[in-house]
Parts: C-alpha cells; structure tokens; sequence
DNA sequence: TTATTATTGCAAATGATTTGCATTTGCATT
DNA sequence: AATGCAAATGCAAATCATTTGCAATAATAA
C-alpha cells in the first residue's frame, strides 16, 4: 500500500482516511468516513475524502462497492484476501462471508470467452437474524 | 408476471415499458427505456418510466441491477432462470453467462448463519474482446 | 529560501432519481 | 351512459450523492 503512494505528497487527511478504512471490516460509505474523520480533522471536507477516496481507488488500494440499492458508494481496503459479504436488504447490514467459490470458475470461463477477467462480485441478499427477529 | 399486476389498472406506458423489457437480454437504464418509449409514445415522460419500474420492481416482476460504476441503475425482467454477467470495465457492455455456482452454497451459508437469503448477485470484471484488441 | 504543484476547503454545478401537484384515465358503481 | 374515486401521467421543481472550479495552503524539489 505504502509504496503505491509515492509520487503523493504526505497528507494528514489521507492519512485519517487510511486509518479509518483499516478499522472496518465492511465497506462504509465517505459520509462515514467524512464523519469519523471529522471528530479528529473537524474542518476537513467532504469534497476532500471524495478526492482521496478517488485516487485511493485509481491507485488500486481502495476498492468500489457498489451494490445496495441506496444509491450511494461504499468503499473498502483492497486486501490480500478478498471478502464476500451478505447484505441485509432491510437494515443494510453488511456481514461478512469467508468463502469465494469463485477462482476456479474464472479461469474457465475466461479460457472459453476470451473475456479478460479482472475481478468479481458476489453478493448475498436477504434478511440478517436482527431483522427476522424484529417480525 | 401477468397475476402480479393485478390491482393496477391497465396502462398502455406500462405496457410498452415491459415489452421494451422483453426484448432485453441484459439489464438496461430507465433512460434507455424511455428512448425507446418515446419513439412510439412521445409525450411520455421520464418520471412515469421511473415510477413503472418501481412498481415492476416492488411486484416482483424487475429486477434492479445497481453495479457498473456509472452510477446509474439498470433494470431487467425476472425470469425463471436468472442470469449472471460478465461486464467490460471498458465499455460497459454486459455479456451473460449460462452459469451460476451458487445455488448449493445458499442453501450451506443460510444454514450456517441464520440469515435468511433471498437472492444474490454474482458478476465478472474485465474487458471484453473488443476492447482488448482496441489496445 | 523559492518555485512548483499536489492538496484542500468552500461553494456552486452536475446528473440521476424522486416528488408535488394538477390533469387525465381506467374501472367499478349507479 | 353518467358519476365517483383512485391510479396513472406529465411537467416542473426538489433532492441527494457526487463532481468540479477556484483560490488558498502546504509538501517537496531545486
């Protein structure tokens, strides 16, 4: 990760933003992080984690994820190993799975379109116990 | 389909909006949709197409599909056998693919983790053919 | 220290989607 | 066929996440 910020100049903003991506373990939103920022930051702007979050993912370190149907994007650290998650479609939680099925159907499926895979999503939808519970 | 709409009233923008559906084999934008429209209803507006789909969508009948990073939705008809995509990061074509992993694991996480999943999503990124040769 | 240019904050712009409201229209009941 | 009611519609305006212009600030190289 390091390394792929050279060519940046240092900034305590992306820094915080950094660090608060570190602690997640779901994608959140830049409102989140804008928020969880400004409690340390309290004059950054929101336009700021918009911009570091843009080239946090230009320079592949950060990843896009945007799949609930709130209409807003949210972002997560690229890691070694890749999560999954399944979402609550009532009260958006997002719960992380630790399986990908995924890696060798990849490879087979480029090998017979010629497609150049890249990457991937799988995404579970339904409803988390809290919500079942709460009728 | 057809049953699910009862309690609406006949519609004939509803119905150029699902036939237009119809004819999709990948998800579309409701701009799309209503480009189309209008070529055979002109005075139609925007808004209808937004508030048909939410219809179709909330009976059950579309599907919305939020996931090229273009932050626009697209929308396709449910039907019995669902498919899955792969998606050029380049020119956003969706192609579909015939295959989906995924059924069994459902059935292993749901048990695994009490949430109670109602659907999932599963998509490749890459670049297509022509966009490979393209440079 | 100085020049260069990335980074930032703020306000304004953008663009997809949603909503308010008055009008039209489908359909059930006279 | 006439009437009433609520769904469906068109249009314009509002909303909301995200992006952008611009002037000010700050990191780094010379």
């Amino acid at each position: 990760m390091r390394q792929k910020l050279e060519g940046c100049r240092a900034s305590k903003n992306r820094d915080k933003v950094l660090q608060i991506l570190e602690h997640q373990n779901c994608p959140i939103t830049t409102e989140e992080i804008y928020n969880m920022a400004k409690e340390e930051i309290p004059k950054i702007s929101l336009s700021t984690i918009y911009r570091i979050i843009e080239k946090l993912v230009t320079l592949g370190i950060v990843n896009k994820a945007t799949t609930l149907n709130d209409n807003r994007a949210r972002y997560e650290l690229v890691r070694e190993t890749h999560k999954h998650y399944m979402i609550c479609t009532k009260c958006h939680k997002m719960i992380p799975i630790d399986c990908c099925p995924l890696e060798e159907l990849e490879n087979k499926l480029a090998d017979e379109t010629g497609f150049n895979i890249t990457g991937h999503k799988f995404e579970l939808y339904g409803e988390c116990k809290d919500c079942s519970v709460k009728h």
